[in-house]
DNA sequence: CGTGGCGTTTGATCCACGTCAACGTGAATT
DNA sequence: AATTCACGTTGACGTGGATCAAACGCCACG
């Protein structure tokens, strides 16, 4: 989280954003840019908003202008069908950018919706394509980014197409796990920002199954659960779930 | 199809490789550039190389350092697990990228098997970066590549997420016939290059339900199948089948 | 021209997950 | 404190696709 005093103490051009003041460097865009680097992609990095939890950050068919930092807080992106059917695509915090579907056909293709209370900066593309071209760094990191969005985007395929309930569930915590504790948080206590329904639907499941999956990790140990709040027991026997043959 | 007999005008320093001369341009990477941008292009697109069927053209944990484009042939993607598991993650044809997944790790995270035999052209990664900071289009269009791979496994995802089995089916079936129309052949009639067993992979399922499906659209009229051809009769039959909500 | 082997088809049975339904729970509102 | 409502849990039952098993067709090879 970002103290706000110290945010307070700069004059109010370098607050609207400033990629060199903030802590998610190490994490976001910025990663291995010097300081006139990142005095360029703060110039660029226009407007900060807020979003209140359950407002969209942009809807699928919106045209596609800007990708998204996430500053603080926790977003899904979701594809509805017509036939009222939908599946959460992926579910994304603090650092990591929202958006990158949309440069294809210039047409955001999903919905990314705040699941609390969140703040993103907003970065225009072409613009970002334009210093690109002037920061190597810059370019490069971008694009393992976009890879690392593909290889994501591969797990969750193995995922659904070849693990049953429970490895989805224990691979699925694992994930949340990795992340929070890159972010600096506690690796095995969290809350969950999203319902059983929308974890049901990211992995292929309907709630009930997720539910049911939850109690039995609870009943063998493996974790204890209270509606939205997860504290992992036994790391190693996630992981051994996770993999587990079917003899 | 390349005519073989133009290639053999040129001299050999040109026939090594040339996206100018290539009939893929307008599919491949150089799409939108002029005649100089090309020339550039050509002088980075270093090898061309053949792979009989069931070669690979690079294996999971191998380093990256160049992405391919597919000349002619027929290439799957897939990704093992330590038990034994896989899961096809992608077919690709003439005309589309191979190693995106790379860039994020420089390491390859899925083999690549050519299914018939093929021919691709190597694009060495630093190459590509380097020209695309010089070549806006070519930068822009690089971008629209790998976030058409990122909607594509969007597409995966809800195949694998909400569909069931003869609707996972009837998508594979439209997606095919639908690339195969964008490279001038029948839209209709085509002969499959994979397994019963690896649609079942890419589309999770086995490959008992997938012969079985084939069986049902073939009893059903939609299409005829006998082995590896496969005709379409009715795309729209396929269509209604692919979005029908279960009542 | 058989022969072997892989890929495919088809049938019979099983089981993981979906479906339907009832009930619990906790946070927001008054 | 009472009410409400969205979310979560749990049970009973049904079913789509997996699994197991057998046979068939096609191609490569001696």
């Amino acid at each position: 989280m970002p103290p706000r005093s110290t945010i307070a103490k700069f004059p109010l051009e370098l607050v609207k954003t400033a990629c060199s003041n903030c802590n998610l460097r190490e994490l976001c865009l910025p990663l291995g840019l010097n300081d006139h680097e990142l005095a360029k992609l703060d110039e660029l990095v226009s407007a900060r908003k807020r979003l209140k939890r359950g407002e969209h950050l942009y809807r699928s068919g919106q045209p596609f202008d800007a990708i998204y930092a996430i500053r603080s807080g926790f977003f899904k992106t979701d594809v509805l069908v017509e036939d009222g059917r939908d599946q959460v695509t992926g579910f994304q915090m603090t650092g990591e950018l929202l958006g990158l579907d949309g440069i294809s056909s210039e047409v955001h293709t999903c919905n990314a919706v705040a699941l609390e209370d969140s703040e993103i900066c907003t970065i225009p593309f072409t613009h970002l394509e334009g210093l690109s071209r002037e920061i190597h760094t810059l370019q490069h990191h971008f694009h393992k980014v976009m890879s690392r969005e593909i290889v994501r985007d591969h797990g969750v395929m193995m995922l659904l197409g070849m693990m049953r309930a429970e490895e989805r569930l224990a691979a699925f915590l694992l994930n949340l796990s990795q992340r929070f504790t890159a972010r600096g948080y506690s690796p095995a206590e969290f809350n969950l920002r999203m319902t059983r329904e929308e974890i049901g639907s990211y992995l292929g499941l309907k709630l009930e199954t997720v539910s049911r999956a939850f109690s039995r990790f609870h009943e063998d140990g493996l974790i204890t659960v209270q509606q939205k709040h997860v504290r992992i027991l036994d790391t190693q026997g996630l992981k051994k779930l996770m993999t587990h043959e079917r003899e």
